[in-house]
DNA sequence: GATCATTTTTAGGTATACCTAAATCTGGGT
DNA sequence: ACCCAGATTTAGGTATACCTAAAAATGATC
């Protein structure tokens, strides 16, 4: 498979702190479906670059500067997912496309993204324009 | 800088090929920031995978299959472009991230995109949809 | 048709994230 | 306290896309 960015190994770590209390070398490899070796040496890298805490044989856990990309992370990741399920988009579907899309979007886009995700959500208008939407669709097919 | 998919190369080859008649090592190195070197190595891998005819000191042309995945891509990332310059994303942005989701995206996805930007653009209630949009923004600051 | 500047390829090397196999640590059960 | 199973790390190796420097091919000019 494709190799693992920092960004997937913070996710994963941040997951399993909070399901577990601290990220194992072999859940991470397990759920990032990578070789338990490779995890230890990812490890010390993110150690090194300030992200985790990382204690030989314990496991790791997240600096400030760590959760600060984990929340980030799960904010785009929501946003996307969010976004594509209104419209339309099968929930699997859109998990999995977010998971690729929060790596590679930039501020300027999240952020009209994000405004456009509320006014769907919250205003009335946005509300009417889905419902156009998906009479759209139907017509199309 | 990050390191350049297939999908990458094919985009630039195509561009190249329609512009000078065929891609040259050296111009492809330029477009994507890489040396020369490189290049010619990805090409023979390119020549093998059955994308390109690559001819030693005279450059790359593609084949059905890599004109396929050109025109692809080009499909989708007009429809990412299209999609965030109608949100009020900027231009030069709106293609930066195009770039980025063009290759990350499912099929299953790009077709709910593509439906969604036809709504926008061509359909009476689209257009009143981002109108409204325009406002919401407005009031939001 | 020989020369030379430019382009391309060849040769050899680097960095990164992955792997397997073997060694080492750890914690629970006796 | 010891042992052992399971987890983790160490050691050493692979693949890929990149690099630089040097060699070779190309083609424009005389």
């Amino acid at each position: 498979m494709r190799k693992k960015t920092t960004e997937e190994y913070i996710e994963i770590i941040c997951l399993l702190e909070k399901q577990e209390g601290r990220a194992q070398t072999g859940r991470i490899a397990e759920a990032i479906d990578v070789k338990p070796p490779s995890v230890t040496e990812m490890l010390r890298k993110l150690e090194h670059e300030g992200f985790i805490v990382y204690e030989s044989y314990a496991g790791a856990t997240l600096t400030p500067a760590g959760e600060e990309m984990a929340r980030d992370l799960r904010k785009r990741h929501r946003t996307f997912a969010d976004l594509l399920e209104l419209l339309g988009v099968g929930g699997e579907t859109a998990e999995a496309d977010a998971c690729q899309f929060e790596h590679h979007v930039s501020p300027e886009t999240l952020e009209h993204l994000r405004v456009f995700l509320a006014f769907l959500k919250e205003s009335p208008d946005g509300r009417r324009c889905l419902e156009a939407f998906g009479e759209f669709r139907k017509r199309r097919g």
